[in-house]
RNA sequence: GCGCUCUUCGUCUAGCCUGGUCUAGGACACCGCCCUUUCACGGCGGCGACAGGGGUUCGAAUCCCCUAGGGCGUACCA
């Protein structure tokens, strides 16, 4: 197998068998698209290094968040095939230890209480940004000694002077001044700590040592460095994966179309045709588009993911769906077409077998739901007719075609594609007909409509009794 | 506004580090032709990009500078 080539192979700071890394989504609705690219390239990277994947739920916004999240979240990454090693690892289980890292940082004089309301807070910054000043907080309470008895947050001590620096393994340098950092709240009024400062904790605390999550968090993470200095921690590594963008450029958002990775599996995609097409944006290997998840733990990278942010384009992912039902079992594609009927209240017992059904539909769709409108004629017979189609090929004068099919088909045995060729040929021949003429006649017939797999297939798969019956029904509707 | 960052066909990208092999390659989409009993599949072909401007160099998509445009951040959200 060709591997794809390293770009820039600098040194780890730790041994690659020792990988972990973690997907930490905030459980405030479903899985999107961009999250699970995120936790894709997680995956994908622990895997293929032998390391370890952490799945912790981030759920310090007591407001927003909710089972229900969580539970979508874990279904959507197990549709999409992506385990995780560790977890689910709640913060709001970890109150406790967080609590004790602010007061040591209390202790140290490294944070502080602030009483700035939120009022003064939104004073400020206006005020500030007034003369083109950064609207961060002044520091008011830094150098605050009395304790006064009204509600505080509390406040990490950034460092004021130098810079903060760290190489990214996808972006390369990334250089902050320290002087355009402000003092982090990292504990609410409300007691409760916040997402910045409990990152850092739990990062460190669960032994990650590369931070693999999305762009948004590149400004974030010159905040965070110093407070894993200041508690003490070992700074891990870190790799932002530019943002998934919308046709206009703008992040991806519900107004550019579906963004759960869930309602594509209701409109019928299969999960390898997501997680290639998820990969591509924003990784390659060459001139390859095709990967399945052992393709991807072999050859993925981060020296090949690239630096800009992606459009997403469903036509894209469109295609590889189609790839992927063309290139399916017909077995495990059948079981997903069933469930797909069966929920449209189509009975799948008793009619042909599934997977020489889908086997007739492979090449002709592009997902499981136009599959399943494909497959529907096989189990339920025409209730009535296309009025176009049949006013065109179920006339008067069609009777004879209709009758010659009984004849020749009621005379033979096996349907097997080979026997209901067979049939038709000898049919043609001794007629004089051409398969134009038959053709959208029996189409009609056996299922109703003008679109259909090839009508050998059709009457193959259908089987004997089923096709007399319905040549009978048609013949017995003439117009 | 300020900070960080990005910029190759409409879109995803290869190439850029290590300048010549690039009249810039592949894929999706689109268009045309062929195949064809329907709808499709498939085959073949076409359209189409180095953001702009300056340098450096015999030579730049590749190195340097500037400009423009985009994204992200600037919350007691994550």
């Amino acid at each position: 197998m060709r591997l794809c080539v390293k770009k820039h192979p600098y040194p780890w700071s730790f041994k690659m068998s020792d990988l972990r890394v973690r997907f930490a989504p905030s459980p405030t609705g479903f899985l999107h698209i961009g999250g699970a690219r995120t936790a894709l390239f997680n995956y994908l990277l622990a895997k293929k290094e032998q390391g370890t994947f952490v799945l912790r739920i981030e759920d310090t916004d007591v407001e927003r968040s909710t089972q229900e999240s969580v539970d979508a979240i874990l279904q959507a990454m197990d549709w999409l095939g992506l385990s995780y090693d560790e977890g689910p690892i709640y913060q709001s289980d970890r109150y406790e230890l967080y609590k004790s890292k602010v007061s040591a940082l209390l202790d140290q004089g490294l944070a502080y209480r602030c009483y700035c309301t939120t009022e003064e807070l939104n004073a400020k910054r206006e005020a500030a940004m007034k003369i083109g000043g950064k609207p961060r907080y002044d520091g008011t309470c830094r150098e605050r000694t009395d304790q006064p008895d009204l509600p505080y947050v509390v406040r990490f001590k950034t460092p004021r002077d130098g810079n903060t620096a760290f190489v990214d393994r996808i972006k390369g340098t990334i250089t902050v001044e320290n002087d355009e950092l402000d003092d982090l709240i990292i504990q609410r009024t409300d007691g409760n700590p916040t997402y910045n400062f409990v990152v850092v904790i739990d990062d460190a605390e669960m032994g990650i040592n590369l931070v693999i999550r999305g762009d948004d968090h590149v400004n974030n993470t010159v905040r965070q460095i110093p407070m894993y200095k200041a508690l003490g921690y070992e700074v891990p590594e870190f790799a932002h994966v530019p943002m998934i963008l919308g046709a206009d450029k703008k992040r991806l958002s519900k107004r550019h179309g579906a963004t759960s990775v869930m309602v594509y599996r209701e409109m019928g995609f299969l999960p390898e045709a997501m997680v290639n097409y998820l990969v591509r944006l924003g990784w390659s290997c060459g001139d390859e588009e095709i990967f399945s998840m052992d393709d991807l733990i072999a050859k993925f990278s981060l020296d090949n993911v690239g630096r800009s942010a992606g459009v997403f384009n469903p036509d894209k992912l469109l295609w590889l769906n189609e790839h992927y039902i063309k290139t399916g079992d017909p077995e495990r594609l059948g079981g997903l077409v069933a469930e797909q009927l069966e929920g449209q209240g189509v009975d799948v017992s008793d009619g042909p077998e599934m997977a020489a059904v889908v086997q007739t539909l492979q090449d002709r769709v592009k997902t499981l739901v136009e599959m399943a409108e494909g497959a529907r004629f096989y189990f339920e017979a025409p209730v009535s007719y296309d009025e176009a189609a049949a006013a065109k090929f179920l006339t008067e004068e069609k009777r004879v075609v209709l009758e010659l099919l009984i004849k020749y088909l009621g005379a033979t045995v096996s349907f097997t594609l080979e026997d209901v060729e067979g049939a038709f040929k000898a049919m043609m021949e001794e007629s004089g007909l051409k398969l134009g003429k038959i053709g959208p006649t029996v189409r009609v017939a056996l299922t109703g409509g003008t679109v259909s797999p090839s009508i050998y297939e059709v009457v193959s798969v259908l089987g004997k009794a089923t096709v007399l019956a319905r040549l009978q029904k048609a013949l017995a509707s003439l117009v």
